[in-house]
DNA sequence: CATGAATGAGATTTCATTCAT
DNA sequence: AATGAATGAAATCTCATTCAT
């Protein structure tokens, strides 16, 4: 079926992809074989090494892929006005943790991701960009924070992005590996230690 | 009655989780073959095969030993007198991940440890394992947290450890990854989020 | 009723073929894939595909035909007046060999043509045909050879054939593989040895 | 069964390659796969591969090795006394191809590599040295023909070993692809052009 | 106890060919 | 007539593991 449209060709790498992301997310980059993505997609082998040139290259698609939907949810979250306390911000973003992390949820990525970055330097190059980019939104939510009073204005902004960011791998590793704590934990935890426009904080 | 000494035995299974832990924290897990090992152990196929029945075995007990340090860092620690604030354990605990993060060092292995536990479900055992006696550690310290009047009274002492465990995974992956921050970072920006006990903290 | 005209298909057919050639010379029967034909085409795997029924057609094909221009240049050379000296036909034969051996060049197909005889029953068959076609060009030098008196009166021009025909792929070899020899060495060479009608041979 | 000799080691490799020369000489090298030559020589995949890292380093291994029993031959030969006519000589060696261009013959490899070496740039340079080898043999021999007063003593020896190597591929590619020639016509055919030494010749 | 040669299943990738559009 | 997406068998090579010596 020659000719199609640029939306078929699209349509058929996304259906690649998402076949290759539950496979990946249920065994793991190495344990997937290509076997599987053929049959996870419905697809054959020519028709998978058509749209993408090697595993490789399915893997770092996905890598980059998987963190845009999680980043433009903090994108809105710390635009929104007011701005939201730490205790609101890592509650959404532990909500879209626990809401994406089924056993073929993308988040499961996330940490085979990392592993993977440490190990094959091609990867290494785009996992960093993508954990980069989601600095970046820390950063600006710190800059907002000082803005806002909540930290003094001489603050190394660098410095407490490099610290509060901890949040989320903190959670999504203890969410997938122990399993049990649950947004309202993590936001009971923050408010704790970080009560900022709470009503009766830190007397 | 054995030919040889219990001593013998423990040095010949030492001498290979040695070789098998720079082989892994260079290569990863699925990279490296079992014939790296033997390489670096200056052992045979036979010789390491008497000792771990499989890889697997081997990285289980790699992955079971390879917090054991670390951990007992934290504990002397958070057992110091007086209780050190949180920027200066998150100090400590970065400045042993720097010390270790070497292209050979060990903490590489960590986030590939994660990784597996999400993959295989005996790996998720000793993983989880070993994640649950680190938080175990930070429980602790945040106990002392509200002994000493950092914390209030009431203080929901796991939701504060849910939270407040993020830093170190947060400085792993940022050390490992990106490569840039520094303890010295670390510890100013959790000064400036967590100031207890500072001088002239939070006017 | 052909829609097109009997030159159109013609044409196509060519095209395939002359693009096949310059891939074949260049990487071989077996290393160049019908992909590249395609591409040195500017057609459709299809359109080659309506011309031709498979890989093999083509070779056949090519291989028939690429030894057609030098068979004529021989019976045009070996027919001229007076008749040429041995010396004098191997050059204008391996003029033609070196004019055609650039890395495109046809010449470089007919090792690989005797290499696919050996191998593949069909190929030997055409391969056959264009070798014994190529040999009776040799039988007829040879008997002009004996008529102009070169060659005693009863010899076995068959013989003779089977020897002197040696010097064609004698030269083709040494100069696609070694690289170094001219046509003037060799027809030097080969006046050497046989010096008939040389001004002051054999004294 | 570790800890074997040297000899058991090259013995393993010879199986291999006799295998392979088996095969190739059969199939040709493209058309034998891998599993072909692991059932020939009774070895598994893992076998073989301990011993040649490439099917492409048994190719090398078989290029090389597989011309030095013709070149002995010829060696043998050139240097007997008297110094052979070159029909006695292209006599020898048309008999050794006769005597292995069988099925299973390695005669049968020449063409093939011959046509490799157009087409694998690593190939090319060791099919080279082989043909450089075998050529080296022959000026060897033109040398002695000028010596015993066959050539005049201001012979081009290069320029006539370029044209009388050609009866050695001359004859190895009509008796393979045509068939019929057989040592003795040759030898006819070549006393006749190079009546050196005979008894009546050339009046 | 130690050795390391051997096994063989299985992984990724390629490619000639087909056929719906 | 032409297109080119899709097929799926087959190829090369790797590697954890075993066991005769």
């Amino acid at each position: 079926m020659p000719r199609v449209s640029a939306e078929h060709l699209e349509r058929r790498r996304q259906q690649i992809l998402d076949a290759a992301q539950l496979c990946f997310a249920r065994k793991g980059f190495y344990e997937t074989s290509m076997q599987e993505i053929f049959t996870e997609s419905d697809l054959s082998a020519g028709a998978v090494y058509r749209y993408f040139k090697s595993k490789n290259e399915i893997i770092a698609a996905l890598a980059a892929e998987t963190t845009v939907e999680l980043r433009a949810a903090m994108t809105r979250t710390i635009r929104s006005d007011p701005l939201p306390t730490p205790a609101q911000l890592v509650r959404v973003i532990a909500e879209y943790v626990v809401a994406h992390s089924g056993p073929d949820g993308p988040v499961r990525l996330a940490p085979q991701a990392w592993a993977l970055a440490l190990v094959h330097a091609e990867a290494a190059e785009y996992v960093k960009g993508a954990v980069v980019a989601m600095r970046d939104r820390w950063t600006e939510y710190v800059g907002r924070m000082v803005q806002v009073g909540w930290l003094p204005a001489d603050t190394d902004i660098h410095a407490v992005t490099t610290a509060i960011i901890g949040f989320m791998p903190g959670f999504i590793l203890q969410h997938l590996i122990i399993g049990d704590p649950d947004p309202e934990t993590l936001a009971r935890g923050v408010a704790t230690l970080l009560p900022y426009g709470e009503p009766a904080a830190q007397t």
